[in-house]
DNA sequence: ATGCAAATGCAAAACAACTTCATTTGAACT
DNA sequence: AGTTCAAATGAAGTTGTTTTGCATTTGCAT
């Protein structure tokens, strides 16, 4: 795959969403394509701001671009809002789990994560689950 | 058990943790005790402006308390900390889980949940988990 | 009772997030 | 290709929560 095939494929996603496709969109949205976990406002600020790019910019595109569905935009406990590709869990409302080290602070990404039969009946006292976070001690903080 | 019986043991706490014992704490802990669920920092500070406690006070005692293990301090999604006891929970250093509703911001504090056997064995190939996070949409709000 | 580190009040700063407004630009139209 | 206009941008400023500096007060060990 070209480069000019992903920028083009980029740029009709940001179509079909209902917005144009300025460079700072574009480059936001190759940042976390190749980013493997969600990027905070800051991160992406701080790597577009060498294409001359203003934070205020970067805030409006992620926020409009989660609001438009290409991104997810979720906080994962401390007090900064990360930002992430929707992808195909889209279709069903829900995201994928994330693991925040409580030491490092590092997040990740993962696969699906099930409750058993009791708590999933326990939760549904409470409502409908669409999201589920766990934090705790990651392996490299012991 | 008498009003009076209840600030020593509060007090007591209080020196255990290798803080002293003034009246904003004291206070502090009197509201968290009465509270159903976490307390965000302006809920308690609030609560005690009417005793002439000011609000950067109100702050450095619970996050004093919180890192002396008095009290839980967590973000559940809206940028603002939220404080609770640890009570008997502490000695097996994990918190119990909260449903946080992503519609109307309500918190609810849950018994335990478990992971089913196979996303527990997922969990581990991250950390060590020491505290769940379900966010969805509460039966209030549908 | 006394001394001193700990705690407080007040003000001001730090910080992320958000807004306002004048200017520029994408893309839909001739 | 040029024109048009709402959408997007940059720059600066605003909000709201959390934190910090410093002079003063206070809990509590002695």
């Amino acid at each position: 795959m070209s480069k000019e095939d992903n920028s083009e494929s980029i740029k009709l996603a940001i179509r079909e969403a209902g917005l144009r496709a300025t460079p700072a969109r574009i480059a936001t949205l190759k940042l976390l394509l190749g980013a493997s976990s969600p990027l905070t406002h800051a991160e992406v600020a701080e790597e577009l701001q060498s294409l001359g790019v203003d934070k205020a910019t970067v805030f409006r595109n992620l926020n409009d671009m989660a609001t438009a569905g290409i991104l997810r935009r979720t906080e994962l406990g401390d007090r900064v809002w990360r930002f992430e590709l929707t992808s195909e869990e889209h279709e069903h409302g829900t995201a994928h789990p994330h693991f925040v080290c409580v030491d490092c602070g590092s997040v990740s990404c993962m696969e699906e994560i099930k409750l058993t039969a009791g708590s999933k009946r326990l939760s549904e006292k409470f409502g409908e689950i669409t999201e589920i976070l766990l934090r705790g001690h990651c392996n490299d903080c012991g």
